[in-house]
DNA sequence: ATGTTTGTTCGGAATGAACCGAACAAAGTG
DNA sequence: CACTTTGTTCGGTTCATTCCGAACAAACAT
Protein backbone atom coordinates (compact mmCIF):
# COMPACT_ATOMS: atom_id res chain seq x y z
CA UNK A 1 0.00 0.00 0.00
CA UNK A 2 2.55 2.57 -1.45
CA UNK A 3 -0.71 4.60 -3.30
CA UNK A 4 -1.80 7.73 -2.61
CA UNK A 5 -5.08 8.59 -0.95
CA UNK A 6 -7.45 8.57 -4.17
CA UNK A 7 -9.41 11.04 -3.11
CA UNK A 8 -6.71 13.22 -3.19
CA UNK A 9 -5.69 12.13 -6.71
CA UNK A 10 -9.23 12.67 -7.90
CA UNK A 11 -8.73 16.29 -5.97
CA UNK A 12 -6.20 16.65 -8.17
CA UNK A 13 -7.29 15.50 -11.49
CA UNK A 14 -10.37 17.98 -11.43
CA UNK A 15 -8.21 20.87 -10.78
CA UNK A 16 -6.71 19.73 -14.14
CA UNK A 17 -10.12 19.83 -15.80
CA UNK A 18 -11.35 23.13 -13.67
CA UNK A 19 -8.06 24.50 -15.46
CA UNK A 20 -8.92 22.67 -18.91
CA UNK A 21 -12.62 24.69 -18.78
CA UNK A 22 -11.17 28.37 -18.25
CA UNK A 23 -9.23 27.33 -21.58
CA UNK A 24 -11.94 26.36 -23.35
CA UNK A 25 -13.70 29.34 -22.30
CA UNK A 26 -16.04 27.99 -19.57
CA UNK A 27 -16.40 29.02 -15.99
CA UNK A 28 -13.86 27.43 -13.21
CA UNK A 29 -17.31 26.23 -11.53
CA UNK A 30 -18.17 24.25 -14.52
CA UNK A 31 -15.29 22.17 -14.77
CA UNK A 32 -15.49 21.20 -11.00
CA UNK A 33 -19.21 20.01 -11.66
CA UNK A 34 -18.56 17.69 -14.43
CA UNK A 35 -15.05 16.44 -12.80
CA UNK A 36 -17.01 16.07 -9.79
CA UNK A 37 -19.94 14.12 -11.85
CA UNK A 38 -17.26 12.20 -13.85
CA UNK A 39 -15.32 10.43 -11.14
CA UNK A 40 -19.29 9.96 -9.44
CA UNK A 41 -20.76 6.52 -9.12
CA UNK A 42 -24.19 7.65 -10.30
CA UNK A 43 -25.76 10.77 -11.25
CA UNK A 44 -26.23 13.27 -8.63
CA UNK A 45 -28.88 15.73 -7.97
CA UNK A 46 -28.27 19.67 -7.15
CA UNK A 47 -28.27 18.95 -3.23
CA UNK A 48 -25.50 16.59 -3.94
CA UNK A 49 -23.35 18.45 -6.05
CA UNK A 50 -23.55 21.28 -3.84
CA UNK A 51 -22.73 18.96 -0.99
CA UNK A 52 -19.98 18.32 -3.08
CA UNK A 53 -18.55 20.79 -4.44
CA UNK A 54 -19.13 23.46 -2.11
CA UNK A 55 -20.34 26.17 -4.63
CA UNK A 56 -23.81 27.65 -3.50
CA UNK A 57 -27.13 26.15 -4.91
CA UNK A 58 -27.70 29.09 -7.34
CA UNK A 59 -24.71 28.44 -8.89
CA UNK A 60 -24.88 24.59 -9.29
CA UNK A 61 -28.21 25.39 -10.49
CA UNK A 62 -27.48 28.13 -13.62
CA UNK A 63 -23.99 25.87 -14.42
CA UNK A 64 -26.02 22.58 -14.86
CA UNK A 65 -27.94 24.42 -17.30
CA UNK A 66 -25.04 25.61 -18.99
CA UNK A 67 -23.47 22.66 -19.42
CA UNK A 68 -26.91 20.54 -20.11
CA UNK A 69 -27.09 23.34 -22.98
CA UNK A 70 -23.66 22.61 -24.13
CA UNK A 71 -24.26 18.83 -24.07
CA UNK A 72 -21.55 17.80 -21.62
CA UNK A 73 -23.78 16.78 -19.05
CA UNK A 74 -27.24 14.84 -19.36
CA UNK A 75 -30.14 15.63 -17.44
CA UNK A 76 -31.11 12.30 -16.53
CA UNK A 77 -34.92 13.14 -15.32
CA UNK A 78 -35.55 10.45 -12.82
CA UNK A 79 -39.73 10.39 -12.59
CA UNK A 80 -39.60 8.17 -10.21
CA UNK A 81 -37.11 8.22 -6.70
CA UNK A 82 -37.31 11.01 -4.60
CA UNK A 83 -34.87 13.48 -5.94
CA UNK A 84 -36.28 14.58 -8.80
CA UNK A 85 -33.65 15.91 -11.58
CA UNK A 86 -30.07 14.29 -11.56
CA UNK A 87 -27.17 14.98 -13.93
CA UNK A 88 -24.78 12.44 -15.97
CA UNK A 89 -21.55 12.88 -17.74
CA UNK A 90 -21.28 12.83 -21.27
CA UNK A 91 -17.81 11.41 -21.38
CA UNK A 92 -17.98 10.70 -25.22
CA UNK A 93 -15.81 14.13 -25.56
CA UNK A 94 -15.70 14.44 -29.09
CA UNK A 95 -19.78 13.87 -29.38
CA UNK A 96 -19.71 17.20 -27.17
CA UNK A 97 -17.34 18.49 -29.63
CA UNK A 98 -19.30 18.01 -32.88
CA UNK A 99 -22.57 19.56 -31.25
CA UNK A 100 -20.68 22.72 -30.31
CA UNK A 101 -19.80 22.45 -33.48
CA UNK A 102 -23.03 22.22 -35.11
CA UNK A 103 -24.77 24.33 -32.41
CA UNK A 104 -22.13 27.31 -32.74
CA UNK A 105 -19.84 27.04 -35.17
CA UNK A 106 -21.88 26.59 -37.96
CA UNK A 107 -24.66 29.03 -37.06
CA UNK A 108 -22.08 31.73 -36.73
CA UNK A 109 -20.40 30.70 -40.90
CA UNK A 110 -23.52 30.27 -42.45
CA UNK A 111 -24.70 33.94 -40.56
CA UNK A 112 -21.48 35.26 -42.08
CA UNK A 113 -21.83 33.55 -45.57
CA UNK A 114 -25.65 35.29 -45.45
CA UNK A 115 -23.65 38.84 -44.68
CA UNK A 116 -21.20 38.03 -47.95
CA UNK A 117 -23.77 36.86 -50.15
CA UNK A 118 -25.87 39.77 -49.36
CA UNK A 119 -22.65 41.92 -49.53
CA UNK A 120 -21.70 40.63 -53.22
CA UNK A 121 -25.43 41.64 -54.35
CA UNK A 122 -25.06 45.14 -53.73
CA UNK A 123 -21.75 45.25 -55.77
CA UNK A 124 -23.07 43.77 -57.92
CA UNK A 125 -23.14 45.98 -61.01
CA UNK A 126 -20.18 48.39 -59.51
CA UNK A 127 -17.47 48.09 -62.04
CA UNK A 128 -15.18 50.85 -60.81
CA UNK A 129 -11.93 49.76 -59.30
CA UNK A 130 -13.34 49.85 -55.55
CA UNK A 131 -15.94 47.80 -55.85
CA UNK A 132 -14.10 45.21 -58.11
CA UNK A 133 -11.29 45.26 -55.39
CA UNK A 134 -13.99 44.84 -52.45
CA UNK A 135 -15.39 41.90 -54.61
CA UNK A 136 -12.60 40.18 -55.20
CA UNK A 137 -11.89 40.70 -51.50
CA UNK A 138 -15.38 39.03 -50.84
CA UNK A 139 -15.18 35.97 -53.00
CA UNK A 140 -11.88 35.36 -50.96
CA UNK A 141 -13.25 35.54 -48.11
CA UNK A 142 -16.68 33.64 -49.07
CA UNK A 143 -14.18 30.48 -50.88
CA UNK A 144 -12.66 30.17 -47.16
CA UNK A 145 -14.94 30.18 -45.25
CA UNK A 146 -16.90 27.57 -48.20
CA UNK A 147 -13.78 25.25 -47.03
CA UNK A 148 -14.21 25.50 -43.34
CA UNK A 149 -17.38 24.83 -43.53
CA UNK A 150 -17.20 21.79 -45.50
CA UNK A 151 -14.46 20.49 -43.32
CA UNK A 152 -16.62 21.38 -40.05
CA UNK A 153 -19.23 19.46 -41.87
CA UNK A 154 -17.30 16.24 -42.33
CA UNK A 155 -15.89 16.54 -39.03
CA UNK A 156 -19.60 16.28 -37.48
CA UNK A 157 -20.15 13.09 -39.13
CA UNK A 158 -16.90 11.08 -38.37
CA UNK A 159 -16.04 9.52 -35.15
CA UNK A 160 -12.49 10.93 -33.79
CA UNK A 161 -10.78 7.38 -34.80
CA UNK A 162 -12.60 7.61 -38.30
CA UNK A 163 -10.97 10.88 -39.13
CA UNK A 164 -7.36 10.02 -37.93
CA UNK A 165 -7.58 6.81 -39.88
CA UNK A 166 -8.79 8.92 -43.20
CA UNK A 167 -5.70 11.14 -43.09
CA UNK A 168 -3.18 8.64 -41.83
CA UNK A 169 -4.57 6.51 -45.41
CA UNK A 170 -4.45 9.99 -47.25
CA UNK A 171 -0.97 10.13 -45.78
CA UNK A 172 0.09 6.49 -47.18
CA UNK B 1 -24.97 51.91 -62.13
CA UNK B 2 -27.77 49.99 -59.68
CA UNK B 3 -24.92 48.65 -57.41
CA UNK B 4 -24.53 50.20 -53.88
CA UNK B 5 -22.52 52.42 -52.36
CA UNK B 6 -19.05 50.47 -51.99
CA UNK B 7 -18.51 52.05 -48.50
CA UNK B 8 -21.37 50.83 -47.21
CA UNK B 9 -21.33 47.18 -48.31
CA UNK B 10 -18.06 47.06 -46.72
CA UNK B 11 -18.90 48.72 -43.56
CA UNK B 12 -21.74 45.96 -43.64
CA UNK B 13 -19.22 42.98 -43.96
CA UNK B 14 -16.95 44.69 -41.00
CA UNK B 15 -19.96 44.57 -39.10
CA UNK B 16 -20.29 40.96 -39.36
CA UNK B 17 -16.76 40.36 -38.81
CA UNK B 18 -16.92 42.30 -35.37
CA UNK B 19 -19.98 39.68 -34.63
CA UNK B 20 -17.95 37.17 -36.02
CA UNK B 21 -15.18 38.20 -33.61
CA UNK B 22 -17.44 37.72 -30.89
CA UNK B 23 -18.11 34.00 -31.37
CA UNK B 24 -14.67 33.49 -31.34
CA UNK B 25 -13.95 35.20 -27.88
CA UNK B 26 -12.25 38.27 -28.99
CA UNK B 27 -13.60 42.04 -28.78
CA UNK B 28 -16.40 43.78 -31.09
CA UNK B 29 -12.80 46.36 -31.96
CA UNK B 30 -10.56 42.81 -33.23
CA UNK B 31 -13.12 42.38 -35.58
CA UNK B 32 -13.24 46.24 -36.84
CA UNK B 33 -9.80 46.47 -37.06
CA UNK B 34 -9.23 43.11 -38.69
CA UNK B 35 -11.96 44.17 -41.16
CA UNK B 36 -10.58 47.70 -41.99
CA UNK B 37 -6.83 45.65 -42.40
CA UNK B 38 -8.46 42.87 -44.96
CA UNK B 39 -10.19 45.87 -46.98
CA UNK B 40 -6.79 48.33 -47.07
CA UNK B 41 -5.07 48.35 -49.85
CA UNK B 42 -1.50 47.99 -48.13
CA UNK B 43 -0.85 47.84 -44.24
CA UNK B 44 -2.02 50.29 -41.97
CA UNK B 45 -0.27 52.19 -39.11
CA UNK B 46 -1.85 52.33 -36.13
CA UNK B 47 -2.79 56.31 -36.10
CA UNK B 48 -4.06 55.54 -40.04
CA UNK B 49 -6.10 52.53 -37.55
CA UNK B 50 -7.52 55.07 -35.08
CA UNK B 51 -8.87 57.04 -38.07
CA UNK B 52 -10.45 54.55 -40.02
CA UNK B 53 -11.90 52.39 -36.95
CA UNK B 54 -12.42 55.71 -34.23
CA UNK B 55 -11.10 53.90 -31.43
CA UNK B 56 -8.85 55.41 -29.42
CA UNK B 57 -4.97 55.27 -30.08
CA UNK B 58 -4.72 53.01 -26.85
CA UNK B 59 -7.26 50.51 -27.94
CA UNK B 60 -5.37 50.32 -30.81
CA UNK B 61 -2.39 49.19 -29.71
CA UNK B 62 -3.57 46.76 -27.09
CA UNK B 63 -5.71 45.34 -29.94
CA UNK B 64 -3.35 44.72 -32.42
CA UNK B 65 -1.10 43.35 -30.12
CA UNK B 66 -3.16 40.81 -29.34
CA UNK B 67 -4.53 40.41 -33.35
CA UNK B 68 -0.34 39.85 -33.70
CA UNK B 69 -0.51 37.19 -30.41
CA UNK B 70 -2.94 35.09 -31.98
CA UNK B 71 -1.50 35.41 -35.85
CA UNK B 72 -4.08 36.98 -37.72
CA UNK B 73 -2.48 40.34 -38.12
CA UNK B 74 1.31 40.35 -39.12
CA UNK B 75 3.75 43.24 -37.78
CA UNK B 76 4.99 44.23 -40.84
CA UNK B 77 8.35 46.66 -39.44
CA UNK B 78 9.00 48.84 -42.24
CA UNK B 79 12.70 50.18 -41.37
CA UNK B 80 12.55 52.58 -43.95
CA UNK B 81 9.52 54.37 -44.15
CA UNK B 82 8.25 57.54 -42.16
CA UNK B 83 5.12 55.95 -40.23
CA UNK B 84 7.11 52.90 -38.30
CA UNK B 85 4.61 49.68 -37.81
CA UNK B 86 2.45 48.58 -40.07
CA UNK B 87 -0.40 45.92 -39.51
CA UNK B 88 -1.58 44.13 -42.68
CA UNK B 89 -4.12 40.66 -42.54
CA UNK B 90 -3.22 37.41 -42.13
CA UNK B 91 -6.08 36.26 -44.88
CA UNK B 92 -5.04 32.52 -44.67
CA UNK B 93 -7.34 31.69 -41.96
CA UNK B 94 -6.75 28.00 -41.95
CA UNK B 95 -3.00 28.62 -41.16
CA UNK B 96 -4.39 31.18 -37.92
CA UNK B 97 -6.79 28.20 -36.71
CA UNK B 98 -3.67 25.79 -36.63
CA UNK B 99 -1.40 28.27 -34.87
CA UNK B 100 -4.14 28.64 -32.67
CA UNK B 101 -4.28 24.67 -31.81
CA UNK B 102 -0.98 24.67 -31.65
CA UNK B 103 -0.40 27.56 -29.25
CA UNK B 104 -3.31 27.31 -27.02
CA UNK B 105 -5.09 23.82 -27.63
CA UNK B 106 -2.05 20.91 -27.97
CA UNK B 107 -0.12 23.09 -24.87
CA UNK B 108 -3.62 22.94 -22.72
CA UNK B 109 -4.07 19.07 -23.77
CA UNK B 110 -0.30 17.92 -22.84
CA UNK B 111 -0.84 19.75 -19.46
CA UNK B 112 -4.27 17.87 -18.52
CA UNK B 113 -2.06 14.34 -19.88
CA UNK B 114 0.89 15.11 -17.98
CA UNK B 115 -2.05 15.49 -15.03
CA UNK B 116 -3.34 12.44 -15.53
CA UNK B 117 -0.17 10.60 -16.17
CA UNK B 118 1.14 11.73 -12.60
CA UNK B 119 -2.57 10.72 -10.95
CA UNK B 120 -2.04 7.02 -12.53
CA UNK B 121 1.23 6.92 -11.18
CA UNK B 122 -0.11 7.73 -7.51
CA UNK B 123 -2.76 5.01 -7.69
CA UNK B 124 -0.80 2.34 -8.44
CA UNK B 125 -0.82 0.24 -6.12
CA UNK B 126 -4.27 0.90 -4.92
CA UNK B 127 -6.05 -2.17 -5.47
CA UNK B 128 -9.23 -1.47 -3.44
CA UNK B 129 -12.45 -0.49 -5.35
CA UNK B 130 -12.51 3.15 -5.02
CA UNK B 131 -8.90 3.08 -6.24
CA UNK B 132 -9.57 1.08 -9.72
CA UNK B 133 -12.92 2.70 -10.33
CA UNK B 134 -10.81 6.08 -10.21
CA UNK B 135 -8.29 4.17 -12.46
CA UNK B 136 -10.72 3.07 -14.86
CA UNK B 137 -12.00 6.44 -15.49
CA UNK B 138 -8.73 8.07 -15.72
CA UNK B 139 -7.21 5.43 -18.09
CA UNK B 140 -10.47 6.54 -20.38
CA UNK B 141 -10.10 10.23 -20.44
CA UNK B 142 -6.60 9.57 -21.40
CA UNK B 143 -7.55 7.71 -24.23
CA UNK B 144 -9.74 9.75 -25.46
CA UNK B 145 -7.54 12.31 -25.39
CA UNK B 146 -4.80 11.23 -26.85
CA UNK B 147 -7.12 10.69 -30.08
CA UNK B 148 -7.90 14.01 -29.87
CA UNK B 149 -4.69 15.20 -29.50
CA UNK B 150 -3.46 12.99 -32.47
CA UNK B 151 -6.29 14.43 -34.53
CA UNK B 152 -5.49 17.90 -33.45
CA UNK B 153 -2.05 17.09 -34.76
CA UNK B 154 -2.80 15.80 -37.70
CA UNK B 155 -5.05 18.65 -38.36
CA UNK B 156 -2.34 21.33 -38.27
CA UNK B 157 0.49 19.06 -40.14
CA UNK B 158 -2.82 19.59 -43.47
CA UNK B 159 -4.61 22.31 -45.59
CA UNK B 160 -7.81 22.56 -45.38
CA UNK B 161 -8.30 21.49 -49.04
CA UNK B 162 -6.06 18.17 -47.80
CA UNK B 163 -8.00 17.40 -44.96
CA UNK B 164 -11.32 17.45 -46.80
CA UNK B 165 -10.03 15.37 -50.16
CA UNK B 166 -8.97 12.78 -47.46
CA UNK B 167 -12.49 12.45 -45.90
CA UNK B 168 -14.15 12.40 -48.86
CA UNK B 169 -12.04 9.39 -50.13
CA UNK B 170 -12.37 7.85 -47.19
CA UNK B 171 -16.07 7.82 -47.57
CA UNK B 172 -15.34 6.43 -50.93
C1' DA C 1 18.20 71.39 -29.57
C1' DT C 2 13.17 71.88 -30.11
C1' DG C 3 9.13 70.24 -31.80
C1' DT C 4 6.28 66.67 -34.06
C1' DT C 5 4.89 62.12 -35.01
C1' DT C 6 4.36 57.39 -33.51
C1' DG C 7 3.74 53.78 -30.24
C1' DT C 8 3.39 51.89 -25.36
C1' DT C 9 1.80 52.14 -20.74
C1' DC C 10 -0.95 53.84 -16.90
C1' DG C 11 -5.22 54.99 -14.24
C1' DG C 12 -10.04 55.12 -14.39
C1' DA C 13 -15.02 54.51 -16.02
C1' DA C 14 -18.41 51.33 -17.86
C1' DT C 15 -19.83 46.95 -18.86
C1' DG C 16 -20.32 42.06 -18.24
C1' DA C 17 -19.45 37.43 -15.81
C1' DA C 18 -19.12 34.49 -11.66
C1' DC C 19 -20.70 33.63 -7.50
C1' DC C 20 -23.44 34.11 -3.22
C1' DG C 21 -27.57 34.30 -0.24
C1' DA C 22 -32.41 35.01 0.03
C1' DA C 23 -36.86 34.81 -1.81
C1' DC C 24 -39.80 32.15 -4.44
C1' DA C 25 -42.50 28.22 -6.94
C1' DA C 26 -43.44 23.41 -7.31
C1' DA C 27 -43.89 18.88 -5.75
C1' DG C 28 -43.44 15.27 -2.62
C1' DT C 29 -44.22 13.56 2.53
C1' DG C 30 -46.13 13.42 7.10
C1' DC D 1 -53.36 20.48 5.16
C1' DA D 2 -48.85 21.94 7.09
C1' DC D 3 -43.94 20.76 6.28
C1' DT D 4 -39.87 19.60 3.95
C1' DT D 5 -37.17 18.99 -0.07
C1' DT D 6 -35.77 20.45 -4.57
C1' DG D 7 -34.95 23.62 -8.18
C1' DT D 8 -35.27 28.37 -10.36
C1' DT D 9 -34.97 33.31 -10.17
C1' DC D 10 -33.53 37.83 -8.28
C1' DG D 11 -30.55 41.38 -6.25
C1' DG D 12 -26.01 42.40 -4.90
C1' DT D 13 -20.84 41.95 -4.54
C1' DT D 14 -16.59 41.08 -6.55
C1' DC D 15 -13.61 40.63 -10.22
C1' DA D 16 -12.09 40.72 -15.12
C1' DT D 17 -12.50 42.94 -19.61
C1' DT D 18 -13.05 46.77 -22.79
C1' DC D 19 -12.34 51.01 -23.84
C1' DC D 20 -10.88 55.91 -23.17
C1' DG D 21 -7.74 59.85 -22.34
C1' DA D 22 -3.46 61.39 -20.51
C1' DA D 23 1.22 60.74 -19.50
C1' DC D 24 5.26 58.90 -21.16
C1' DA D 25 9.30 57.14 -24.30
C1' DA D 26 11.46 56.87 -28.61
C1' DA D 27 12.36 58.27 -33.25
C1' DC D 28 12.22 61.56 -36.77
C1' DA D 29 12.31 66.46 -38.82
C1' DT D 30 13.58 71.10 -38.84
Amino acid sequence: MNGDDPEAVREDVIESMERSAEVYGLSRSAGRVYGVLYFSTGPLSIPELVEETGYAKSTISNVTRKLTRIGLVQRRSSSGGGRRVRFAPETDLWFVVQDVFQQYLAREMTSAQRSLDRALDRLESEDNQEGTADRDRIEDLQETYGDLQRLLELATEHSTTELIEAIEQYDG
